[in-house]
DNA sequence: CCGGATCCCATCCGATACTG
DNA sequence: CAGTATCGGATGGGATCCGG
């Protein structure tokens, strides 16, 4: 342990040598959507190798982030209270890294968990409490996701289900969140395609999620 | 740069790329006190390799997080406005750290720069406001800090001053800080030793600063 | 000195193969 | 499905050396 270890006396330090290693946050970002089993999470982070995965759930747990939680013949990861309280901080590093986020390249992919965590950071209570309840279905590259906004809640999950509008978009839906192309703008070029429902509920889901770039 | 690269299109893997390698974060947070000299760098981060120094400092330096300023005959690193967006990240950390802080080992060190954004963690401005401004003069360990609260603004320097309250302390500050020790529990099991001044103004240092742990 | 660059070795990571 | 085992290459740690 001394050699991973910063030598100093410190909140930072401690917080580094907790969550610091490569992988670590991005599996806390991943478990903050939901428990997941080991093949979950290694399907979330494709490039993970498999050695690395299970050498930082053990780490993890033995920092107290996570847990190993045998149920009904599966083994399942979840945060501890402790690990949940990594939140606010993995949202602030999403929406701090969101503004170096370039065009998205060829060999970089998009996981619905990232995604959904992508849309709590970018998430706006105030203003969706001023707008109707309303349902999206996104499909974001190999993600489906289920948007329901309702008041100032937000509610992700996997799936489909009854929606207003559903839509599809690739990386670049990046530039709606952050306001760089305007709804009408994105669907005239493109970068989103309306399935069904109303176009213009597109500038409801713009307004609703965003993101400073 | 294809290697160290998470290869998702997301938020968190990208500021994780910017600023998720090892010693990067400690340097920000360094730098977040204010600007400094590569050699006060290294002396702030007694573990860290010089070649390891200086590729971060580089790489952070890309990544636009810090400058290299050249300034009458020595160069001088600082944050850019970029850089100085981690504060609330580099402090929720700290705060998320501190909890895990057990007792000090004794090969653990403390630093002024750490101290101080432990400080800026812990500080309260809305408990401060209510109180009288106050000086403390705090040596924790090798540093020397001079600590100067004002109604809702903390101000944290190296070195001397006049002060109302000065006293010396180890890393066991942290049950100070933390309330697992009230101030003269403090002063009696000699965690905390007061040099000068009137030995209460260490309940209002407690109350002006308080983490959880 | 200060601000690094270089070298060498230990450790860690990535890719793949393998097992209960 | 949930991990271990293994191995080559990349990265970090520590010491030393160099140019201004």
């Amino acid at each position: 342990m001394a050699a991973r270890d910063y030598g100093q006396y410190c909140g930072v330090t401690r917080g580094l040598e907790l969550v610091g290693e490569r992988w670590a946050l991005l599996i806390v970002r991943d478990l903050l959507v939901g428990p997941r089993r080991y093949g979950e999470l290694a399907a979330g982070l494709p490039r993970i190798p498999s050695n690395i995965l299970a050498a930082r759930l053990k780490e993890l747990q033995a920092a107290g982030v996570i847990r190993r939680v045998p149920r009904s013949r599966v083994i399942i990861y979840e945060l501890t209270p402790y690990g949940r309280e990594l939140e606010p901080i993995v949202l602030a590093l999403g929406a701090w890294g969101f503004k170096a986020m370039g065009d998205p390249r060829e060999d970089q992919i998009i996981t619905s968990d990232s995604m959904t965590m992508a849309l709590r950071t970018a998430f706006r209570p105030q203003v969706a409490s001023t707008l109707p309840p309303t349902a999206y279905g996104a499909h974001l590259g190999p993600a489906e996701l289920l948007i329901r906004v309702d008041g100032p809640t937000l509610d992700v999950t996997r799936g489909d289900g009854p929606v207003d509008l559903a839509f599809s978009a690739g990386p670049q839906i990046r530039r709606l969140i952050s306001g760089e192309l305007g709804p009408d703008r994105a669907i005239a070029t493109g970068v989103v395609d309306v399935l069904r429902g109303p176009a213009d509920l597109l500038d409801r889901f713009a307004r609703t999620f965003h993101l400073a770039a």
